[in-house]
DNA sequence: CAAATCTCAGCGGCACTGAAATTT
DNA sequence: CAAATTTCAGTGACGCTGAGATTT
């Protein structure tokens, strides 16, 4: 008797692109969160940390347009990083509406633990395609990603 | 300029397959969470209706088991469900720790609404992608799934 | 006794809304 | 004036935990 919950999923959910997507998802959540837990991080923090490293200082606003974030949980996920000392806000001479936020040095040490461990998440979830497929999955997910950006400037 | 979020998001998270997930699975969700929410309806119920059209009657475990839900959501959305009439709960003659949960006509009624709205929430999402490649990203997302589901029996 | 089932109360990450205060 | 930015308070779907009561 098979007694695995996905093989036994119902047939219209195993044939709904949405619904493999937020199963294969919350799998993926599950490993890069335990991942992020041991380095005290969380999926926000971490992509914070790669746009200012990428594109150097920015404003929350941008952040958050730059992440996918909402601009109400930058706030909040730049409260934690800034209270650990992972990045510094000032306010902009230019415009005063907006912070200027830079990663700090320990926030650049961070980040770098976080992609390694990261990396072995990625490994975890992906082990059961090959290199190719992989690839393809890839390739795949970011055509939808960029079809809905295009649809859908900024939010 | 290029004003668009995803174009502009950090190297780091577009070569991530678990953001590129994540950010997808946010797609659908939008876009599931609307069609649902014109009929009034949620994934979990869905899930657990077409459950029962599939498999018939069934435990609440059982039901859990088969979509992916937890105990503890599935309590919640039978209660839902049953309480709109598209569900039935009685005892188990034959276990009495256990609900028999049936379907109605008035739940395959709505069942058959969902997969109409579901259908075009589906080719909103996917319509950035060809038959082809939609097909290849369903194998890919389950391989994923079965892998782990075979590392993973039950919950 | 251990294990399974149903139920309830509650938590936490994440996406999101609305509104206020400030500045451009 | 309208629009952008930061911030705060709060909501809601969803995954999950722990515990109690009942039954096998």
């Amino acid at each position: 008797m098979d007694t695995t919950a996905y093989n036994a999923a119902p047939t219209r959910l195993r044939n709904t692109p949405s619904w493999l997507l937020s199963q294969v998802t919350t799998h993926a959540h599950r490993l890069v969160w335990g991942a992020f837990g041991s380095a005290d991080a969380r999926n926000h923090h971490y992509a914070l940390l790669s746009a200012l490293e990428e594109h150097g200082p920015a404003s929350q606003a941008e952040l958050g347009r730059r992440c996918g974030i909402d601009r109400s949980d930058v706030v909040a996920a730049l409260n934690e990083l800034a209270g650990r000392g992972l990045v510094t806000r000032s306010p902009d001479p230019a415009d005063r509406r907006r912070n200027i936020v830079t990663v700090t040095p320990a926030g650049l040490r961070q980040l770098a633990r976080l992609d390694e461990v990261l990396g072995r998440a990625q490994d975890e979830l992906l082990a059961g395609l090959s290199a190719d497929e992989r690839d393809r999955l890839i390739r795949l997910l970011t055509k939808i990603l960029d079809h809905h950006a295009a649809q859908r400037p900024n939010h």
